[in-house]
DNA sequence: CCCGAAATATAGCCTTGGCTTTATTCTGGT
DNA sequence: ACCAGAATAAAGCCAAGGCTATATTTCGGG
């Protein structure tokens, strides 16, 4: 009833699942990859209504992110542990020098992954909003191919 | 001090955000999409599994996910609760018929999303490990768009 | 046939990221 | 100059998804 007492066929051919550890691996890099992807999220917005506004209110991250103002609260105390923002009570949020690095990082990719989409033929709009999920599982070594794919192509 | 009164330029032109209700649907619709995610990694692999070895066993599934054994079987018990899988104690898990027809959308879809990333360029192993994540958040509409590329560039 | 090892299950704990409710602080308009 | 209403913060609840530690059940080898 076990692979090992039912027969050769999957022995070490193995032709539909990747090694234990290696599909292990996979999963856990997509775990960690879903950690940072609020804050990533986040500190893009943040950053963005900086350039937009002059300043980042909780209220408005809020509002923009769809979630209700005490749960952008304690994701904005997330970030300052973190050491990606700094705020004081009532006086709005403020990125870091790493927060400001990670914003346009997350921005760039975004934008990239939003033209591949684009460039594959997706709508804008729908490239759009699919790009919001994908874009914090796209590893760089995909990034640079994107920008490949595109260079030859645009 | 804010949008209103610091000038004219960034009033309804806005040229960087989209507004704000879009911009809240997109990062709900990816909260939904990482909500289900696990679902569907594990229905996938439950599938898998069958297929190559007649049985799923937790303890394997609890590997190949790199989890705990704990982490797993509470995860079935969820699979259970939502109708897609069932389990007697100590029995192994089976899908069920509608886990069974997402487990084959699901396939269909990482297979796509492999596929489009390496006929962009990715190397292939980079490929399935980013699409382990991204998968999840690819819409029917990019998904369709994906196939329509892949056809007309062999 | 039975007993120890492996698989399974249960219980209890932690963190994250949602929420609502309540209290506090700012601030603009009269 | 004040005060109502908006913005902010604080507190406490919940479910999900990790974990470890502790039973319990199965099952194969001697």
């Amino acid at each position: 009833m076990k692979a090992d007492t039912m027969g050769a066929v999957t022995r070490q051919a193995d032709p539909e699942l990747p090694s234990e550890p290696t599909q292990a691996e996979r999963f856990g890099k997509a775990r960690v990859a879903q950690a940072t992807a609020l804050l990533e999220d986040y500190v893009e917005l943040i950053a963005d209504l900086h350039a937009i506004n002059g300043e980042a209110r909780p209220i408005d991250i809020a509002r923009r992110l769809g979630v209700s103002h005490p749960t952008a609260v304690k994701s904005i105390n997330r970030l300052k542990r973190e050491g990606l923002a700094t705020a004081k009570p009532y006086r709005g949020v403020f990125l870091t020098e790493e927060g400001q690095v990670l914003a346009e990082r997350v921005r760039a990719r975004h934008r990239l992954v939003v033209r591949l989409l684009e460039a594959v033929g997706v709508p804008a709009d729908v490239a759009e909003a699919d790009a919001e999920g994908i874009e914090h599982h796209v590893s760089d070594v995909s990034l640079r191919a994107f920008g490949r794919f595109l260079k030859t192509r645009g």
